[in-house]
DNA sequence: TATAATAGTTTCATTACACAACTATTTGGT
DNA sequence: ACCAAATAGTTGTGTAATGAAACTATTATA
């Protein structure tokens, strides 16, 4: 019966988690890549940068993808002018990420298109499933969490 | 409060699901790719046809992908003798899917170990936590499902 | 100091798409 | 019955996403 229940929740996991992300994604693409030539990596990039996630072992960490990608990423987010690039002088192997005032006008302006989109989504829920659905995501990210 | 009641949840979806599925997308990808030489996506399109899930555009619904990619996994599992293609007598242009004896057996073979590691994951969670989680993915299927 | 560990980058290869154009088939209006 | 529109699927082309391994630079440790 538990295993009965684990079994459930796996497939609709499967059957939720990878579409919705999908969906999310392609409507991200098409505004921050359409609008603002940004791949959708960079604007989650941009996103984490903003939120104080602010180097490219961090930023792997927290989207669960490799350093490389990442890298590739910031790189061109700097080539744009959004975001920073400072040497910490303690260790210089640190190199510390942050936006630039473009870097943030741009986020934000992504990020209202992108909100609103799945705003609608949202409001589609009555205001006490809401409270279930955050309360479970975060249920989520604790299952998910590496030790 | 209800306004911010779903920026939070925009929030949390954007800390969650993403991370989830990439995490998740690693690990199928060890199993599928290296031991089997299946791609997350053939495995998809194999999982869904098992569901029943027969069709080239229904797949491609189901994963709010393009009918292209599902087309070209399809293609790639048939070749590899996965996958079986038998055309509708009645709609010629209807394709319709099956797994072949093999397909289903690659396909548990991959399962077991997927929701293996899915399992783990799971377990972290009190049962009442599954039960919540359970119910919350349907609330996030709803809200993604397209009118 | 030599060795190991850490942060980041680059190279290379592959997967995962999207978009548009195309074929084949069926349907629906006239 | 005929032709335009719709539907299912495929193919061509291009790009985004990403992993693995090798590499540089720097710091910590034995």
């Amino acid at each position: 019966m538990s295993n009965a229940s684990i079994s459930a929740l796996i497939d609709k996991f499967w059957e939720s988690v990878p579409p919705a992300w999908h969906q999310t994604r392609a409507q991200i693409r098409s505004v921050a890549a359409e609008k603002f030539n940004l791949t959708v990596e960079q604007f989650q990039v941009l996103r984490r940068i903003r939120r104080g996630i602010n180097s490219v072992s961090a930023l792997a960490d927290a989207n669960r993808t490799g350093r490389p990608a990442v890298s590739r990423a910031v790189e061109a987010l700097v080539q744009k002018g959004l975001v920073d690039r400072t040497t910490d002088p303690r260790d210089r192997r640190h190199i510390r990420l942050s936006l630039t005032e473009e870097g943030g006008r741009i986020l934000d302006a992504i990020f209202r298109a992108a909100e609103d989109w799945l705003a609608t989504r949202f409001e589609r829920l009555a205001p006490a499933d809401r409270s279930h659905l955050l309360a479970s995501l975060d249920l989520l990210l604790a299952a998910f969490d590496e030790p």
